[in-house]
DNA sequence: CGTGCTACACATAAGTGTAGCACGGTGCGTTATT
């Protein structure tokens, strides 16, 4: 087994790396040892190293599994930029025969680190190539896209743990820069992760200036964010929630002196590269972006990150404004907010089931005694993949189905069809339920009259003792004193009369936030709750 | 749920008011045409 000695030996030799943080070093060490590890680091902290190097001391392959092929391809070129040995991507940005060299490379063994989507994954041929080169690490790297995207845009993020055990559970060890309590819980959960191993590095970015504003109207708000953003030097990103807003926010700003480019998905890709590219460049001041862009943007010098309409939660959040300051300078964050915004993220969170295509993909798996495999499945309802592989993930959650070796079995003693629609109905509620909790939450941090940055860290399970002194609320002098209850310490399981189990998130000293199991985040006054009973410790 | 566009009434000149309605975010892979 390699010792702390190897790993920094390798770390050094072959990367340059004199030196590895806790952190890292505590990573790699339960890698080696064949555990599974959920590590939380601040972007450029150098989270790719914990896989990178362990890769090279154990013997067999390394799977990532990355979400965009933009990231898949900085990947790579940094790992062929330095003296660890080969790697490559397969993806549909390359052709079939490139492709198919990667794959004979790969299981000729010259292959160490071969990058991948998630939807790559659920290719039965890929997965036998995989199977038959026994990797000896699973990395699934942006982690918190298996808790954003797989429970319903990208769903084969859900049967990553399908191809783990396919795999035969090699050490797996999921990355990302931002997950609170509940989504690390999620990936967890939805990985299949066994006893993992977590570490979180701390989350505060004390460089970054954070504030609010309240917006009465549109007119309003479109004249607070120009003025805002005009009188300041770039680089740098005003966030909005439509595509249409990004046009037009855009094209409002760019009369001033700052060079400024829209970015949404809606664009051709061509156009998108370019403005990433001017972006990362200098020679755009200001890009106005849906939540499409930033993903794998590490440009060290973004001096503030605003917002022209509330995300759909404090995750989300956390993540975009994280793409301020990171160089440590001084950097502003600023939310410019309506309650009117929530109508468009509870919108969003409210996802319609179809309630026909549960039916239909539950009765044919129940005909099939041995089982069947997602692709058949969905060739034989002409149904999108993508959605029927859904409809599975929901199915599973309700343990209606199981899968085994790539194949979906009806479980043992499972309801008929037609409850599992109804069992199914009820856990697809409760998630939206939970999603547009999210969304209230988002809403309560814009209206907030404590300390900004302690109301932010809370929510992410880290308590701040003083207010932070450089948020909005703190220079106006006016915090409220909103040190922690002694009573309910985050992460402690409570019980409510009405809505039953739940998990303290933060506490402040007359409010308590609970994410409760059935019906999501709730702000609960513990001077109403006094003594009554109806909230239980335990 | 909220916004903003379109059509149309109103009414006698150029616009205002409003009812009705469509639309709203993230990427992969695959496939059919240029």
């Amino acid at each position: 087994m390699p010792g702390d000695e190897q790993l920094l030996r390798t770390a050094e030799e072959i990367f340059g790396w004199t030196e590895l943080r806790p952190e890292q070093l505590l990573g790699m060490r339960h890698l080696v040892d064949g555990q599974d590890v959920l590590v939380v680091m601040p972007t450029g902290a150098g989270k790719s190293a914990i896989y990178q190097v362990p890769a090279i001391l154990l013997d067999g392959p390394t799977v990532v599994v990355s979400p965009l092929i933009a990231l898949q391809r900085d990947q790579v070129r940094a790992l062929r930029a330095s003296d660890a040995p080969a790697a490559a991507a397969v993806n549909s940005a390359q052709t079939a025969a490139a492709s198919e060299q990667t794959w004979q490379a790969f299981t000729a063994a010259r292959t160490e680190y071969l990058f991948l989507s998630p939807e790559q994954l659920a290719n039965a041929d890929t997965l036998q190539r995989l199977h038959q080169a026994k990797p000896s690490l699973f990395v699934v790297d942006e982690a918190h896209c298996v808790s954003a995207w797989g429970h319903d845009f990208r769903p084969d993020y859900l049967r990553l743990r399908h191809v783990i055990e396919r795999l035969g559970h090699p050490p797996v060890l999921a990355l990302t820069a931002t997950a609170s309590g509940p989504v690390r819980a999620d990936i967890a959960e939805h990985l299949g992760l066994r006893d993992a191993v977590v570490i979180v590095a701390g989350f505060d970015r004390p460089n970054l200036h954070l504030g609010a504003r309240f917006c009465t109207d549109e007119d309003d708000r479109g004249r607070a964010v120009t003025d805002w953003v005009t009188g300041r030097a770039g680089p740098g990103l005003l966030y909005v929630a439509t595509r249409r807003d990004a046009e037009r926010y855009a094209a409002d700003l760019a009369g001033g002196n700052l060079a400024v480019a829209a970015f949404h998905a809606g664009m051709k890709a061509a156009d998108r590269r370019q403005v990433q590219d001017g972006f990362m460049r200098g020679d755009l001041d200001v890009v106005v972006a849906t939540s499409a862009f930033g993903m794998g943007i590490d440009k060290p010098d973004v001096r503030f990150v605003a917002h022209a309409a509330t995300p759909g939660s404090l995750d989300a959040y956390y993540q975009e404004i994280g793409r301020a300051g990171r160089d440590g300078e001084a950097a502003e964050v600023i939310l410019f907010h309506r309650p009117e915004d929530q109508g468009l993220q509870r919108f969003l969170a409210t996802r319609q089931l179809d309630r026909d295509c549960v039916r239909q993909v539950a009765a044919a798996v129940r005909r099939r005694r041995l089982g069947i495999a997602i692709t058949e499945l969905a060739r034989r309802l002409d149904c999108s993949r993508r959605k029927v592989t859904g409809v599975v993930n929901l199915l599973e959650d309700a343990e209606i189905v199981r899968t085994e070796q790539d194949r979906v079995r009806y479980a043992e003693g499972a309801p008929p069809p037609a409850k599992a629609v109804a069992a199914v109905a009820k856990e697809a509620e409760r998630r939206a339920r939970r999603d547009q909790s999210r969304v209230e939450v988002m809403r309560e941090y814009a209206e907030t009259r404590g300390c900004r940055r302690r109301f932010l860290l809370g929510y992410f399970g880290q308590e701040l003792d003083e207010p932070c002194g450089n948020c909005d609320t703190c220079d106006e002098g006016v915090v409220a004193d909103d040190s922690g209850s002694a009573e309910y310490p985050p992460n402690s399981v409570v019980r409510h009369e009405q809505w039953g189990r739940g998990t303290v998130v933060r506490r402040e000293a007359d409010r308590l936030m609970v994410l409760f199991d059935d019906v999501g985040y709730k702000t609960l006054s513990l001077a109403a709750i006094g003594s009554t009973g109806v909230l239980e410790r335990g």
